[in-house]
DNA sequence: TATTGTTATACTCTATAACTATA
DNA sequence: TATAGTTATAGAGTATAACAATA
């Protein structure tokens, strides 16, 4: 016995996932904004620091963003002196945080915990074991 | 024991339902695109069909769009003669499906079952029965 | 030849403010 | 006074093509 929903989409797990997914990033940006920051640089400044000297391009695809996109995204965040660029050959930037980017970092890491926290509290105790899993095989390439 | 990923982003919850939400976004999008139509405009043909007569501003309350945003959306489907406005009263307008919107939606529907195949088979089966619950948990107003 | 960073550009989606006419 | 539809507009986010410099 499943409940009627009032909509034909409810029980379309892909409309469910755009939807939470829309949902919960509204959520973590007005968390973010105190800090100036958005989900995606959030993203990008955990990337750098787990991956030190990580390139441009790397970065790109480990967080599939175009690699002509990554350039005013990376200025943006170089301008704030939150990240730093080092050449490493003659055409790739190696991307490093600078110490105000570590330090704001700090501040984000607290926010995308509370805002983990608060999804998760969502979730029925019992089902929340599964969420990792669940999402994680969701998402795979398509 | 957890296995050590390859980021340190695919521990949150928060990332993982937007990459598998915009995976499943794009394979959706692929899947619909001989029938010349987008995700969204499969929700409203579905919305409409299962409330006739829906109001274009309830229609934008129930899928999360913005007032402004439902007229060109509604123009869009309603020069290609998928459906129909019925003035209701000085101000509303009932959106109705048209013949030819029933009959697409009849063929969007079966790719939209196929999409949802697809999305549902990449979970272990042991996980599969959690997939709505989960997600219906994790969508909740933020 | 393939890759990196870059510019330019365009398209989709979303958000806001303001107007009108109706309820 | 609140609501429905509308217009105009701006901002994200994303996608593609092309180019120069380098590997």
């Amino acid at each position: 016995m499943t409940a009627k929903p009032e909509d034909p989409l409810s029980h379309l797990s892909g409309y469910l996932l755009r939807r939470a997914s829309s949902a919960a990033l509204a959520g973590l940006n007005g968390r973010l904004e105190p800090l100036g920051l958005r989900h995606a640089d959030v993203a990008m400044l955990m990337l750098i620091e787990s991956r030190a000297g990580v390139t441009q391009s790397e970065a790109g695809r480990v967080l599939d963003i175009q690699r002509a996109n990554m350039v005013a995204f990376v200025a943006r965040l170089e301008s704030r002196d939150l990240i730093r660029r080092r050449q490493v050959d003659g055409r790739s930037q190696a991307l490093e945080l600078t110490a105000a980017g570590r330090m704001l970092l700090k501040r984000a890491r607290r926010v995308v915990s509370e805002h983990e926290a608060a999804l998760l509290s969502k979730v029925p105790e019992r089902l929340r074991p599964m969420v990792l899993p669940v999402l994680t095989a969701l998402w795979q390439g398509g």
